[in-house]
DNA sequence: GTGTATAATTAGGCATGCCTTAAGAGGGTA
DNA sequence: TACCCTCTTAAGGCATGCCTAATTATACAC
């Protein structure tokens, strides 16, 4: 088995190698908040025990071993945030800190009747989507809504996960995965998008619009 | 905060030392399966801490603030096996590992929303009481079925919760929480007691017998 | 009272996972 | 080409939590 440690690393490495580049340790660290020597160190144990890959100056890529423990982490996560949403009924912003917790106490047997229990849920609360328990995961494809034009109107896939504050922000907007958004206003020069979510009229960032990914209608 | 680890000695100091009496040294790390060299090191961190109190050859008790803790944990151990058998519909003999690992992964946040999602339980699947929000735990008071003579009715109060192999056994008996039993026959001799649970008789072994408490009727 | 079994402690180590400091390697630019 | 900056690695440390072996302290029985 792998360390509570470990796992994170492994998580880590899959989300930020989803671009399919392999991740750079000093990005590797920087996202686990700690020095890029200690990533060194638990990088080179994670090859020993061949769960990745690694190349100096190139980066580091999950083995199909060490992707297949990457995945079944985050599907825990991804289990607990929406027994803790549906069931427990905390909030989205909430969950991301709770589940980061838990995904390292779970067995399989666990995770098993959660998803039973929740009935094989699609995605996470904020859109993200859910492993199988075989270790498959499917990505549904979008682009960010900062990318649209005036009049268009399409649909929330998923949000950021691990920002508490923007995530309270959001849901006072309505703006959470499934729903439908206008764009009503597109600013020139990288300016805001104006977009109207249900009956509500709302100025975005660009920044914020590229965040929040979503499928043209 | 506490480690896991000084949760778990915490918890255990606290189970062992519900007779009143402290606990001796060699006691708790057989409990906890680690060296008395192990146990003595990390008592005398949770002296420092102010958790525990430590007289040598006497032995380790709580201080208000460590039994605090321990009721704490002794709480999330408790709600969380009723989640895992109420909602996850695990069976009572799975729930215990799961709940030693889940214990340290839960915020107060989680404890409170499981609690009322549960509606205040006032045990664990096993019988044994839940330690209130408050750090109050109240211990129903009654006696082992081995002491019960042939005739007497009780009424099941809690069994051992950490034998699994136990717990199935007792399933098959549907000895449970709550359920009433009569004695037929003490044998004599520290022999086997046969006893009616619902429809059934059993003969169960005076040893088991005296890991079920009961409350005569 | 003294001896002995048991309990406790000291001394020294090991693995994990983090750190800082400093030295070496790679690649781009003046 | 030489320099510089960034990425990587080596060396040495620290805290936690565990270990064994050897020593010392205590309590209880005779």
């Amino acid at each position: 088995m792998v360390t509570e440690s470990a796992e994170e690393y492994l998580e880590a490495i899959y989300k930020l190698g989803e671009e399919g580049q392999p991740v750079a340790l000093s990005t590797l660290a920087e996202c686990l908040e700690i020095s890029s020597v200690s990533a060194n160190e638990m990088v080179r144990k994670l090859v020993e025990r061949k769960l990745v890959l690694y190349e100096p100056y190139k980066g580091v890529s999950l083995t199909p071993a060490g992707q297949a423990k990457a995945l079944a982490v985050i599907r825990r996560h991804r289990l607990w945030e929406r027994l803790l949403t549906d069931v427990l009924d905390l909030s989205w912003d909430q969950v991301h800190e709770e589940a980061c917790r838990l995904e390292h106490a779970t067995s399989p047997l666990v995770e098993e009747r959660l998803a039973q229990l929740l009935g094989e849920p699609k995605t996470c609360p904020h859109g993200h989507p859910m492993p199988t328990a075989e270790g498959e995961m499917a990505v549904e494809a979008g682009c960010p809504l900062a990318e649209l034009t005036a009049g268009q109107r399409a649909r929330v896939l998923r949000v950021p996960e691990g920002d508490d504050a923007l995530l309270r922000y959001l849901a006072t907007l309505g703006l959470k995965p499934q729903v439908t958004v206008q764009v009503e206003v597109a600013a020139p020069f990288q300016g805001p998008l104006t977009v109207q979510v249900g009956e509500a009229r709302h100025v975005l960032g660009r920044e914020l619009a590229s965040q929040i990914v979503v499928r043209p209608l």
